[in-house]
DNA sequence: AGTTTTGTTATACATATAATAGAACAGGTT
DNA sequence: AACCTGTTCTATTATATGTATAACAAAACT
C-alpha cells in the first residue's frame, strides 16, 4: 500500500486516506483478512496525527469495508466484503449525479461518461501489477 | 426551476444550489441566456441568506456556467457553454475515481457501473417534461 | 510477571468553512 | 426620485478539520 497525501488539497486528509484505502481494495493491493497499520504507526509514517488516522478507520468501520477489534488491530473485513445492497446502489447514484450532470453540461456524451468509467477502473487495476 | 434544498444534509446548501441548477442546465429546463432570480429574491425564495445565493452563483462564475453582470443581473452563459477540455475531463475523473473504487468494491462490474451512469441520465432528462 | 502495543477517551487548541445578519455603496432600471 | 442590482464590510454562531497531550484498559509479546 503506497499512500500518498496531498496537504494542500480541498479534500480533506482523512478523507484521502479513506479514498486510497478503498483504491487498495478495489484494485486488489489489500485483500480480506489483511492487516492494517496501528493508528499510531499509520499516523507516523504519513506524517498525520493518530486521530486522523483513526477518524478514518472509523469511516471505513461504518462503510464495513474493516473490522477494528479492540486492543488488537485493524482488518480488512473477512468474510468477504458484501455486495452492493439496493440503498448502497441508490447512494452511489446521488453521489455519481452532480458530476455527471456536469460532464453533460459540457457537452459530453453517455458514451463519452461512460469511457469515463472505463478509464478509471483501467487505471486502478493497472496499478496492482 | 423547482429547487429543493435539504437543511440536514452533509453537503452544504450553497453546493446543492449549485449542484441543481447545473442539473437545470443538463436537463434543459434552464437554456444559454436565460436570467436567474437576483440574490436577494433567490435568498428569500429558498429561505436561506443572500451571501449563500451570492456564494453559489460566484462557485458557478468560475466553471463558467453563468455571467455575472454587475448592478444588472445573472445569467446563463449565452455564448454556449463551452466543450469538455482536457482539464475538465480530467477533473471529472477524479471526482469519479473514489465513487467508481467503492462500487467496485462492492461487487460492481464495470457493465453495472455503467448502467448507473445511464440511469441518471435517464432520471437527469426525464424531469425535463 | 512485566513491558509494549492496541484502540479508546478526554481535554484543549487552532484554523477553516458554512451560514446568517444587517448595513452601506455605486451603478443601472423604471 | 424610487427601486433593484451585485458588492463590500463587519460581526456572530456553529460545525468540521487537524493537531497535541495524556491517561486508560485489555491484548500481545518477551
Amino acid at each position: 500500500m503506497f499512500i500518498e497525501i496531498e496537504a494542500n488539497s480541498s479534500v480533506p486528509i482523512y478523507l484521502q486516506l479513506v479514498q486510497q484505502i478503498i483504491e487498495g481494495l478495489a484494485k486488489g493491493s489489500l485483500k480480506p483478512g489483511d492487516s492494517l497499520p496501528s493508528v499510531r504507526a499509520f499516523a507516523a509514517d504519513l506524517g498525520m496525527n493518530m486521530h486522523t488516522v483513526n477518524k478514518a478507520y472509523h469511516y471505513l468501520e461504518e462503510k464495513e469495508f474493516i473490522r477494528i477489534v479492540q486492543k488488537k488491530g485493524v482488518v480488512i473485513h473477512a468474510k468477504g466484503i458484501r455486495e452492493a445492497s439496493a440503498a448502497d446502489r441508490n447512494r452511489l447514484k446521488q453521489e455519481l449525479r452532480p458530476i455527471v450532470a456536469e460532464a453533460l453540461c459540457l457537452q459530453m456524451s453517455q458514451e463519452e461518461i461512460k469511457l469515463l468509467v472505463k478509464e478509471i477502473i483501467t487505471d486502478l487495476k493497472e496499478k496492482s501489477l
